[in-house]
DNA sequence: TCAAAAGTGTTGCTCCTACACCCATGC
DNA sequence: GCATGGGTGTAGGAGCAACACTTTTGA
């Protein structure tokens, strides 16, 4: 992955010295990510405590400015490292938010996007910022800063949707796991509860999960198969 | 709806005076739109031939730049209304391309949108613009400028995906249909024949529609009930 | 009377749902 | 031996797919 070196807060506080100039006015353009996990049997949020006007001491997403030569999906993963720690994260674009009021500066541009992490990658940084990060369930949330809380209620009700129809939910898992850590993620998500020999029957029933040969052995009770993703590179759409 | 007032063509052809400058390089930002109708039973796409360079005599999508201090949706409308002549259409956001070498110009985001017509409403203007639009069945496209072939993909792939769970499929149709043209709408974008019996069983069971009272009778054969959305203000996610 | 599209039911099969008990382990 | 979560099968119902003939009209 190539990363821009860059100060790495959201916002821009050493302007340089010369200025860009054209002969319509532009938008400034931003991403801005929603990363969820799930912790404590919550589905959370990992959110910024912001540094600098506006919007100073609200908790905002991890995002900031696109370089001008930079994808717009290198962008999301930069700042997410660079605010977070956290990298090799699932990523995927959510929406582009657009509204002229939306960011008191200047016109901002947000093409957010939305990320799923296993709860063991999970080291947000302790950084090199000043900015505080923490993780928030999503029924807690703070007020957030701009739109930002739009941005996190669509990305929940994508990640939900999709759940039915990808193999998303594995992404929220380590590469190997029992079925009932699988269906604990489907139950999080959806916020009701499965009936375990469905969801086992359901599950094996499309393919795309296989046993390790391996068990858990945590907890005083009998030890779980492990499985993990046959095709682990990617979601897929299913059935 | 409000409408500025500018050049109608996608490019900028005459520069303003001054000039607009930050401390940071800003890419530019347009939207393009993928308008979709049914034409001569096969799905199809408005293009617009560019008069200008880059990719000059080469179709693309209709849009262009977003003003500064307008909504992108806004804006979406404002240049399918422009370049196109056509209004009211429902249209959604699709997705945000951003290639650093999209457009050879300079750096442009362009946020995406998708449009449905009914073939109805269609008035592709002979219009003030030199510039020449027309329709093009999905699987007849000529090559298009930049990346808008990409576009038309992902759009297809989205407006296919949507028929299975939501109402998306009557934005295609005037306000009362019958159920052999709505079943024609399915089987086009599907690029599959259905069962009638069937496919009127699971639409009428879905309580989405009722019938108008009226019937339509064109043809030489048994006049068909005409039916209209029962909430017909949006498109819904159904089931 | 003919051509052309509208309209209409039943049956079998598949898939989903509901439901309760034994198993292996650590302490 | 007990507490804890792991693991398993069946029966009934709902919803989907396959399938062909009659009706109404205009020419």
């Amino acid at each position: 992955m190539i990363l821009a070196i860059q100060a790495s807060t959201s916002d821009r506080v050493m302007p340089p010295t010369h200025r860009h100039c054209y002969d319509y006015p532009h938008p400034a353009v931003t991403t801005d990510v929603v990363l969820f996990t799930i912790r404590q049997d919550a589905l959370s949020v990992l959110l910024i405590q912001r540094g600098n006007p506006p919007c100073q001491g609200m908790w905002a997403l991890p995002g900031g400015f696109l370089n001008i030569d930079e994808d717009l999906e290198t962008c999301a993963k930069r700042e997410l490292l660079e605010e977070t720690g956290v990298e090799g994260v699932y990523l995927e674009q959510l929406y582009t938010f657009g509204d002229p009021k939306r960011d008191p500066r200047e016109r901002v541009i947000s093409v957010t996007f939305y990320a799923l992490s296993q709860s063991d990658l999970l080291t947000p940084k302790a950084s090199s910022d000043a900015a505080l990060t923490a993780w928030f369930a999503i029924n807690q949330l703070p007020e957030l800063a701009f739109d930002h809380a739009d941005i996190v209620q669509l990305a929940r009700q994508r990640l939900v949707s999709k759940l039915g129809y990808t193999t998303i939910a594995f992404q929220m898992l380590p590469k190997s796991f029992t079925l009932s850590q699988l269906q604990s993620v489907y139950e999080i998500l959806l916020n009701e509860s499965l009936d375990k020999r469905n969801f086992r029957k359901g599950i094996l029933a499309r393919n795309i999960i296989k046993e390790t040969g391996e068990y858990s052995r945590i907890g005083n009770h009998r030890p779980a198969k492990t499985y993990r993703v046959i095709n682990p590179s990617q979601v897929e759409i299913i059935k």
